[in-house]
DNA sequence: GTGAAAGCGCTAACAG
DNA sequence: CTGTTAGCGCTTTCAC
């Protein structure tokens, strides 16, 4: 009788392999790996060991093959937050083809067609959902995903919630530092530049920015707020707001880079220089930030991380979900970074 | 004799189903599909017929458990093109899960890792590469990238040659359409920002905008052309040279949008109205053409349709190549857009 | 608790 | 040119 001839092995161990190193059936095997029911502890350990030692993983083709739903996220996104797509999507395709789980994105765009996108994705059999901003902040849009039961989670914006994942950089910590920076460095008259008020985190910028003036004892002029609404435009009519203060602020410090863009050119076109006659900072860190002269002072949030984040998060409530178990709505912060460029410096006549 | 109970029947046809419908069996169903060898003409009719009559598509396990490498691709970006990243990972991301192949997107930094970013990318076994720009003007980094036989298509950018695959737009034809809707206007005297000489694009841009002047019969003055690199910083330089010319232009088109900016930055430091007082242009319709004030004129690429358009013809030259046929390198163009915003207006002392 | 048998949908190998 | 057979790696069903 001939040796049968391995037609087209990968050279990977299989759960056969397994099953023979530990001294079972593959079956039992098989029951280790998808949280099996009914398994002796010592037969799991013996199993959990050989799989270890041959650094076995499960074939997904196999697996899917043989009737396991693979898991399938989706992601929507909405034009406005471009600047964070391409961290979003680099960040989230890594971790989900490292755990082979299917990512299917989809745009959205608010008030037209947030309903039907997510619908789409949903009919495309997604078993939970990724929200980038701006589309967190939009309660119509927030209310229509989590209709369903299928864990949402939102990347970079939202309010923390129970119908919610949520992940974010601290912002009002963030917002802090930003403010003390400032401070640090002598300036006393610090205007701030809002986010859009449709947008939580604003608040907690705003917030961020005044426990740090507290803390220093300057106290908190309003005519150094202006209401901004994250856009260029916007930062435009804002700094022109400040500028023209008879006591005009040192330094500014924008809600998010395009509105320090607009500040920086506002200073321009009034013959003052950047950062020497005034400080602008941002937030975000968006290639806005880097392709201005100056470049600016920032606060990067580690979107790519994030995403990541929001993968393995996502996922595992999933898997929750699918042993009828139920995790609770967790609310994580990331660690955010104060980027020094060169929009900022000491104000003109500190000593 | 009891029926056979389906045990876990995804509902969607099969390669059996087809065989049955079409009279023969799976394995030549199968051989059609895959641009099967031997099949008469009339089989594979009668089987292509089958196949739409039930909508049929392959499993994508099965197939990949059964033996055929599923089609890899890698994207090698850089950081640079960030602001085309997220088009490109939109396009090519949604083309190759419509088409079953794998995308692995990988970054890469110049001169550092181009290298070890290749290696990586071909040990995880991709067939076949994406190169986005900047990287595909980079003479080292297509070196590398074209040392094996796998295929290359160069995205927005590369000198068309036989080692790669190019998709572009007409940068010639598009800078001829930008020049001639200035003159449109009523413009004569235009000045022009030339992008980084180490892009390719750049020259044939430059040679569309003399084209359109010696069409209309103007004379081309070399004061009027300035060198760029494509950086907001250069832009700041060249447009400050051209403002100071004693006869200064009264519209300036620049070859990339980070430069227009950078022009009308400089602009508006000079207390010129922008369109009013001077009109100005730019070219790629990147995030921040629209994000500053006021909205920039500028030329659009498709740059998420270019990237579908790669992904679909690596894909047939990795499957010709597996086949052992062989393509000729092709060089497609797509078709360019002139959006019209805010930034161009006639000169002010035309009629 | 554990295992044996069967089959998911497809294709490589080998006939005819 | 076409069909038969076997098996990819896994899980389900059902038996012990």
């Amino acid at each position: 009788m001939s040796i049968k001839q391995q037609r087209r092995g990968t050279g990977s161990a299989t759960i056969s392999d397994v099953a023979r190193l530990a001294g079972f059936s593959p079956m039992t095997v098989s029951r280790v790996i998808n949280g099996g029911g009914n398994v002796k502890e010592s037969t799991r350990d013996a199993i959990n060991a050989a799989i270890k030692e041959l650094n076995y993983s499960p074939n997904p083709a196999a697996r899917s093959l043989a009737g396991v739903e693979p898991i399938r996220i989706g992601l929507l996104y909405s034009n406005p937050s471009a600047a964070y797509l391409s961290e979003v999507l680099v960040g989230s395709l890594d971790r989900a083809s490292r755990i082979d789980v299917q990512l299917v994105v989809a745009r959205c765009e608010p008030p037209e067609n947030y309903r039907e996108a997510t619908e789409h994705l949903l009919e495309r059999g997604v078993h939970g959902l990724i929200l980038t901003s701006p589309l967190c902040d939009l309660q119509e849009v927030v209310d229509v995903v989590t209709e369903g039961d299928q864990p949402v989670v939102a990347l970079a914006g939202g309010k923390p919630s129970d119908d919610l994942i949520t992940i974010n950089v601290d912002d009002f910590e963030a917002a802090y530092a930003m403010t003390k920076h400032l401070i640090g460095l002598g300036h006393q008259r610090i205007g701030f530049i809002i986010g859009s008020p449709l947008q939580a985190a604003s608040g907690r910028r705003l917030e961020g920015y005044r426990a740090a003036l507290a803390e220093a004892g300057i106290p908190v002029d309003d005519a150094l707020i202006q209401q901004g609404h994250f856009t260029y435009r916007s930062g435009l009519a804002a700094a022109d707001k400040l500028m023209e203060l008879a006591a005009a602020p040192t330094a500014i410090f924008a809600s998010n880079d395009d509105m320090a863009a607009a500040a920086v050119a506002v200073a321009h076109r009034r013959g003052l220089d950047v950062p020497n006659d005034l400080t602008v900072c941002g937030f975000d860190d968006t290639a806005f930030a880097s392709s201005i002269w100056p470049e600016l002072t920032t606060i990067r949030q580690p979107i790519a991380e994030m995403a990541r984040t929001a993968v393995d998060m996502l996922t595992d409530e999933i898997l929750a979900h699918r042993a009828g178990k139920s995790l609770p709505r967790e609310h994580r912060l990331a660690a955010f970074e104060l980027i020094k460029r060169q929009s900022d410096a000491p104000p003109k006549n500190s000593k």
